[in-house]
DNA sequence: ATTCTAATTAGCTAAATAGCTAATTCACAA
DNA sequence: TTGTGAATTAGCTATTTAGCTAATTAGAAT
C-alpha cells in the first residue's frame, strides 16, 4: 500500500483517532491507552499495530512497559495532500465573499443600474 | 459511520484519489472518468458512490450522461481535525529551529561558556 | 523457582471492501 | 418501436478488517 493510503486508512476509525488525541497528551502505556475504551486489551493491541505501521505513532521500552509516543510528522503527508485541494474550497470561499460584497453594494445603491 | 471516518475511509484508495484529482480538472461524465483506470466501468461506478456518500463529488443529470463534479468542502472537516496536530509538528520544527540556532551561537563563541 | 503484571500472538467469526461479469435501467435517436 | 450508448444494479468471490477469548512471552518482584 502507499504511505498516503495507509495514514488514511489508519485514520479512518474513530477509536484510533480517538487513540492519538490520548497521545497528544503525551507518552502512555498500552493498559493507559485501552483504560478508556470498552474494548479488549488485544482489540486495543491491533489498533495500536495499524498506527504504528503507518508511522504515527512509535514504541519504546521500560521494563514490561511500552510506552507509545505520537508521531504527528507522519500527518504532514496527508496535510500536503490537501494543499492542492485548500485552493479550491478557498476559491469558492472568495467567490463567496464577492458575492456578498456585491449584495452590499447593491444595498447601499438601491434602485441604480447594476455594475 | 460518524462523517470524519467515513471522509478518511473514502480517501484511503489511490483510484478514488485519482479521481478527485481529475475532477479538480472539472466536471467528467463517468466513461471519462473511467477512461484512464485499467479497472472496469462498475468498479468506478462504486468508487464513484463511495466518493459521492462521503460528500466529495456531486452528481447532476444531463440527458444519458451523469456528471460528476468535486465538492472540496468536504475535505475541511479533516483539514480542521488536522488542526490541533498541526500545532504539534511545528512545536518539534521550532525547536529543531531553536537548537539550529543554539549550534549557531555556539560557533560564534567558541570556547565560551554555553548559555 | 514462582508468581504477578504488561503486552502480544494465535486462532477464530462476522462484516465490510474491492474487484469481476452479466443483466438491467434510462434516455435519446432512428 | 427498436436500437444504441451511458451508467447502475445484481450477484458472485477473494481479501481485509474489527472484534472476541484463550494462550503465550517477557520482565520484575517475592
Amino acid at each position: 500500500m502507499d504511505p498516503l493510503s495507509t495514514t488514511f486508512q489508519a485514520l479512518a476509525d474513530p477509536t484510533r483517532r480517538a487513540i492519538l488525541a490520548q497521545l497528544a497528551g503525551g507518552e502512555r502505556s498500552v493498559t493507559e491507552i485501552a483504560a478508556p475504551f470498552d474494548m479488549s486489551l488485544p482489540g486495543i493491541s491491533k489498533h495500536l499495530k495499524v498506527l504504528e505501521h503507518a508511522g504515527l505513532i512509535s514504541r519504546s521500552r521500560a521494563a514490561q512497559w511500552r510506552p507509545c509516543k505520537l508521531e504527528p510528522e507522519a500527518l504532514r503527508g496527508i496535510d500536503g495532500w490537501l494543499e492542492e485541494y485548500r485552493r479550491l474550497w478557498n476559491q469558492r470561499l472568495d467567490r463567496l465573499e464577492d458575492y456578498l460584497a456585491e449584495l452590499q453594494a447593491k444595498g447601499k445603491k438601491r434602485g441604480r443600474a447594476r455594475k
